[in-house]
DNA sequence: GTCTATACCCAGATAGAC
DNA sequence: GTCTATCTGGGTATAGAC
């Protein structure tokens, strides 16, 4: 019939279109995420998925869209790593920190743009720093303020405000992971080895650990 | 005499010349430090420094230059800052630390572009990045690593490996007063306030002091 | 040393054939 | 949906008068 024709000639264009879609976002959140939004013309976009620059505004009608999509598939995709990367739920508190934790890491480990685009937009005001702000982070950092809350209350963690705590950890976690170029050409350390990283969160994990409140 | 007279008017001229060049870096600091080297323009540069896009070319040579050059500059008006913050060394190591960790946060605070720049250009590698390293933060490294590994070999800090206590004070430091827009658009959060970078501080210096090996 | 004017290139975006 | 060709603006850098 001609629908059924009509219709499978469209699952076909559709199948494309997604396959399009996606090679420019990987591509767009690799590089978006290593040279920021200016340091990332159409062309570089185009080259590295194979997809010609005009029908990047095709499908993303501006850079300025293509940026936003961008950042929201990150996000997206980067809350599934998550789920994935935490294991099953302890009895014990503390012990369900540190798979946070080192969840956390992992997950900045094996997806760079997650912590890198919110590095390199948030220091100035912008547009961007603002989309970022208003449509993903303001979520994850009240997520995480209600967690940390709940352990400081229950003595888990020391009686450290959450937003420091916060800091502490997504600090050093962006810190090394971001600037692995310049530790690797200054002092010749791959910041990105797991052991490494690995040894990093323990070492924050005891300080905090150390500094536990005491029982009565 | 024809000497005299030729002097005077050489001096006149390169301190025309030096304030030219004192106004284009003060305003290519901030710049740069704020949107990246592909984010600023020579326009923009001009227009803040109120020298003319063409005479910026002739007193930096190409855009290029003018970047090394104001990293440099940046990092000379550091390293005098810190000089002037510290207070007068005191024979207890473990206040003389809480001096050195409150002096690197206050330099970071009141000239944001010396952790600004390397958190932005650090990223990816390219020229700039290995110019910093090179030039820069090899030397501010392995200076901190020294110091770190005498106070802990001392017992006044926690055996904590170096390069992972540099990075809990400087990730700190500069998650936060770079992030400023994000975290004040996000919860609306001024983490400029010197309170505030304060509070931070001696939350890290209390985690620290509680891990610190225990006497015999 | 500073000005105006301009060369030259590359960026984002559009038009219209297929 | 994808292609080639093209427009337009803004970017770095240069030329040459003052």
């Amino acid at each position: 019939m001609k629908a059924s024709h009509s219709k499978a000639k469209l699952n076909v264009r559709d199948q494309r279109r997604e396959d399009s879609r996606q090679a420019v976002l990987v591509a767009a959140a690799d590089l978006f995420s290593k040279n920021g939004y200016n340091g990332v013309a159409l062309d570089d976009i185009a080259t590295a998925s194979g997809v010609r620059k005009n029908n990047l505004i095709y499908h993303f009608t501006s850079k300025k869209q293509l940026w936003k999509e961008t950042v929201d598939w990150i996000f997206a995709r980067t809350d599934a790593y998550f789920s994935e990367a935490r294991r099953a739920p302890t009895a014990d508190p503390w012990e369900g920190f540190e798979d946070y934790a080192r969840s956390y890491f992992e997950v900045c480990r094996r997806f760079p743009p997650y912590m890198l685009i919110p590095l390199l937009e948030g220091v100035n005001q912008s547009w961007r720093s603002d989309y970022l702000a208003e449509h993903h982070l303001r979520r994850n950092i009240s997520n995480f303020d209600r967690y940390a809350r709940e352990l400081v209350a229950a003595g888990v963690l020391p009686p450290i405000e959450s937003i420091y705590l916060q800091n502490i950890f997504t600090g050093g976690a962006q810190l090394f992971l971001a600037l692995g170029p310049l530790w690797q050409k200054a002092i010749n350390v791959d910041t990105h080895e797991p052991e490494f990283i690995e040894n990093y969160v323990n070492t924050l994990l005891r300080l905090l650990k150390a500094a536990q409140p005491k029982g009565p």
